[in-house]
DNA sequence: AATGAATGAGGATTCATTCAT
DNA sequence: GATGAATGAATCCTCATTCAT
């Protein structure tokens, strides 16, 4: 056992259980020591590595939204045919992944802490920068006006995935942003 | 000055100072001291009417709603026109006072807290459930499946809420609700 | 016992402790808590009273100067001549009560603290001023220029506290004083 | 690159370092870590070269004592006539590096911590022994009682430092232990 | 020789809550 | 009805110190 390299597997791990912690807890108040210790650490070194409860929450952040820009990624691997890709974001967005407790939890409070921490808003102007300009490449040549869907449509999907996560856990977003996009773009369903 | 009857005065004077002070922070990390200061009473005589601090947070919230309910109401009010209803809830989702700092910061919260408080989730559901109700009568006759339409278009309302609340503050939300709604109806603009 | 009107007594008792707890310790490396429970009250109550604990300590420097003014105002009071007045500010600088090691603690961290602390810095200022004066008037009409010869006096005066507090604590330093006095006015001993 | 031998090197480096953050911070409350990284080195070496914090302050103390006496025999040799010590003593103690802020800062926590620390009141009481016997020297043969003479321009010298120091930076120290020594010497200026 | 890793202990500060008056 | 008094519990953070490598 190496004492050497230690800083970013203890990084990660600290990661890891805020985001765990915050899922469990469905809240941002949890301490520093409950995540150290999940961790396997003191919190001391937590304080170490990160420099503050602020900064490990903001790698969380970081953290769920690399995350989440991978599943977009993946399904947008999966096809070639280029008007498949909306379909592809949106089932990124309501993947299983998406609605694990702690992808919630921690996406809920992201929400709160925007208002307070800049780093924070930022961090989620950036995811919806992305998803819209995501959306504005798939939606092009398939509807009129790409920059309104593409706006509309991310609207539709934060406010499904607020929706669903919180209220009503067990219906089916994403047949729903189906649909929505097929009235978009005037698909016959 | 009587001594008697003061409770209504002094739990009013206690939500709206909690709101307030929600707004102004930003987050729910206000003190009971805090608002009891800003209602004119001290913290003791807060505890006393309400029994904790949860309980206060719960009656803010509760407060927020009403005020949200009358402003649909008040929209419905203005038009006879039952194919204006559609248009007046989205006014009323929209309007001026829903973006009062307080009130923001009081509804992401929420989100926040509909993870861990019952109560919190019960208020939160009972909201979206009206917001649907509401829309799937004004939708009734003027699109071929008002329960979907209504979905979609909540769901809409709440996520360009949050983009426009959090992160594009002078973005117009209500002209993009229009076009969705529109879009549903097969209206040309 | 009543529970009214106790801030007078609470911050005069933390007051108290804090000069003692310093006096024992030697240092201000004193925390609250020792503080707060030497002066029979949580640590909690002392930060709700003071603020902090730089402010218990500023408070202990003020009660220190005001024992050390009432300790000079004492001496002067014994005497009707004014060519005693030197002697007697003599005499209280040198008074029993200025070595009790609370004050001789506190005297020394209170230098350390000058350099860091503005408000220290300022108390410590206004009782150099003070001694000045005092011996500026005491000296006039005994000595050709009483500014330097009061200068003089209060530097010896200062000097000398400062070995016989920590290092000769059995000389005796009035007698030093008295003598450099005499040397100022010309006196033959 | 030896790496053999580096032992005095480094024990210098922490110890210039110690005084420089020390000066730098105003007061003793610099951590390890601080030192260290100012000496180029982790704060484990310190640890390893030193044995813990205080050993470190003690060095520091001891090389302020060093230079301070360095000046004195610089300013000693100076000159050879038996009658122009007492000055060169009085040049030394008032001489600019002894108003650099890092000895001011040292030598004011220093009085502090000879309260606590038995080596900190020992090195103070080698200080002081030695300014006394150097000044009993040079006062010999000027004054009737070189004892009484030496202690009293000791203490002003101490007392002038303390004012100067903290208090009135601007103030010509030197000019008034003059003065002072003409008065016991009794020359006329 | 040198250091990154790691922690235990402690300290200032905050706050919801209770209680005597 | 109303409040000042009071506190226990908790939390973030710091730091000297130790240890394996």
């Amino acid at each position: 056992m190496p004492k050497v390299g230690m800083e970013p597997i203890r990084r990660a791990a600290l990661v890891e259980a805020a985001i765990a912690t915050i899922g469990e807890t469905g809240s941002l108040d949890v301490t520093v020591s409950q995540i150290a210790k999940r961790a396997g650490m003191s919190s001391a070194l937590a304080h170490h590595y990160f420099g503050g409860k602020d900064q490990i929450f903001l790698a969380a952040m970081r953290q769920i939204l690399r995350d989440y820009s991978a599943e977009v990624h993946k399904e947008l691997a999966k096809t070639t045919r280029h008007d498949q890709r909306a379909e592809a974001i949106i089932r990124a967005n309501f993947a299983d992944s998406c609605f694990d407790p702690s992808a919630v939890s921690a996406w809920m409070t992201f929400y709160g802490q925007a208002q307070t921490n800049a780093d924070a808003l930022r961090l989620l102007t950036l995811y919806q920068r992305r998803l819209r300009s995501n959306l504005i490449h798939a939606l092009r040549g398939r509807v009129a006006e790409p920059e309104i869907g593409a706006e509309l449509l991310a609207a539709l999907i934060d406010g499904l995935y607020i929706r669903v996560a919180l209220t009503a856990p067990d219906e089916d977003a994403e047949a729903k942003a189906f649909a929505m996009l097929a009235q978009l773009t005037g698909d016959t369903q």
